[in-house]
DNA sequence: GTCTATAACGAGATAGAC
DNA sequence: GTCTATCTCGTTATAGAC
């Protein structure tokens, strides 16, 4: 028998992707609001019954491409990461930043989707979490190559905030100083506040070279977490 | 004659405002994208062409809706701003920052429709601007003050950015110092991600105590700007 | 003049019978 | 898997009430 359940299991990964493919071109014409099976089926060429087959409902594939695009977008971040590996850690959470940056520019309305309004109706289960952390875990990781080495800058923590510090960096990242946990959660934030403006059109009219703008933004927010 | 016109006008008003109401409880129920004129006025007990006596298209009634949104939030941050009038510099900025988020946590689908991903097929025109710009407008009121006052700490501008700070301190605020203009913009975009993340479950897991969190970011966003 | 209601168009989605 | 009958939508034309 020549590979029967190979060619079956291809085959299931070629129209899984085939769909997801369709599903984000709908993404982009209509928003993840109108995302329909239907409309999936007819730009393959199938029956809408048919995709049940794949993804047992809309909510499902919508989160299959979730989670796809939190990846694609962690990836970048951990290519960007690697690839200024020989750098100094400012430049490494400045290219990590602009890797962000880039995909979203280039994936504008997979953009949307994660970071974008909630999809009415929709709520994503925890099993979108990992891939949603990958960026996060990626400037975790510089922040502890640079404490291990050449070390941080001291941050402030106001009293007020140490509890809720203590928790943070207990949950995320146990070997960082408590208050560059709390501040990297902001930095993180605070890039996509970045990314997300400029994105959606609230800088048109206000910022007009936009990668220098970002750049110095990002290496701001580097010193802000206590690199330098 | 008893205001004949004034009733009229009356009348008008209030079923515009009756109109945007609806339209307002959709947005919350099923999204921008889902606001359906037909819907809005079944909900009023009107007949769909009636609404085109009120809002020329669907996109002028969104238009509205979201002219309207800016303008509260634009108000609430005003508001904030005056309640601390006799306050120092950095505490009239927290205060502002912590009107923009309440007033998200309060309206969070206006706050998806003005800040979150764009409306497929809908552009925002230029009539959004005015209101769009309130809160830019209060931070950089701050700004001007404390730079007439007690002055602003120096901030660090690279080469590079220095053309196009220039340009956004031409534009913005001639009033300033080009890299505080600059460092604004910057801390700006970061206040709307700071927002978003917690509005859109970013923080879910992440931050547990989000007002005392918020507060400390506000506050390093008022250094990173100058204040002190 | 100002408004609302009826009816219709063309496009598209949907549900269910077959 | 196919077909059809029935929904939705934005928008316009038109007619009549105030």
């Amino acid at each position: 028998m020549s590979t029967p359940q190979g060619a079956r299991a291809r085959a299931r990964i070629e129209v899984t992707a085939a769909i997801k493919e369709a599903a984000r071109r709908q993404l982009a014409q209509e928003g993840a609001a109108k995302l329909s099976l239907r409309a999936v089926a007819r730009e393959l060429g199938m029956v809408s019954s048919a995709l049940y087959r794949y993804f047992p409902s809309r909510d499902e594939l919508l989160t299959a491409l979730i989670i796809d695009a939190y990846d694609s977008l962690g990836e970048a971040a951990e290519q960007a990461r690697d690839a200024a590996r020989d750098a100094g850690p400012v430049v490494r959470w400045t290219a990590v930043c602009e890797a962000v940056r880039g995909w979203a520019l280039a994936h504008p309305h997979e953009y949307a989707l994660i970071y974008g309004s909630p999809v009415p109706g929709y709520s994503a289960p925890e099993t979108t979490v990992p891939a949603a952390s990958r960026v996060g875990l990626v400037l975790i990781g510089i922040l502890r190559a640079a404490h291990e080495g050449p070390g941080l800058a001291d941050l402030p923590l106001p009293v007020a905030l140490r509890p809720e510090a203590e928790r943070i960096a207990a949950d995320l990242a146990p070997e960082l100083p408590v208050e560059v946990a709390a501040a990297m959660v902001a930095a993180w934030a605070q890039l996509f506040g970045l990314v997300g403006f400029e994105l959606f059109g609230q800088f048109n009219n206000v910022v007009e070279d936009r990668e220098t703008f970002f750049r110095h933004a990002a290496t701001e927010l580097a010193h802000g977490v206590g690199l330098r």
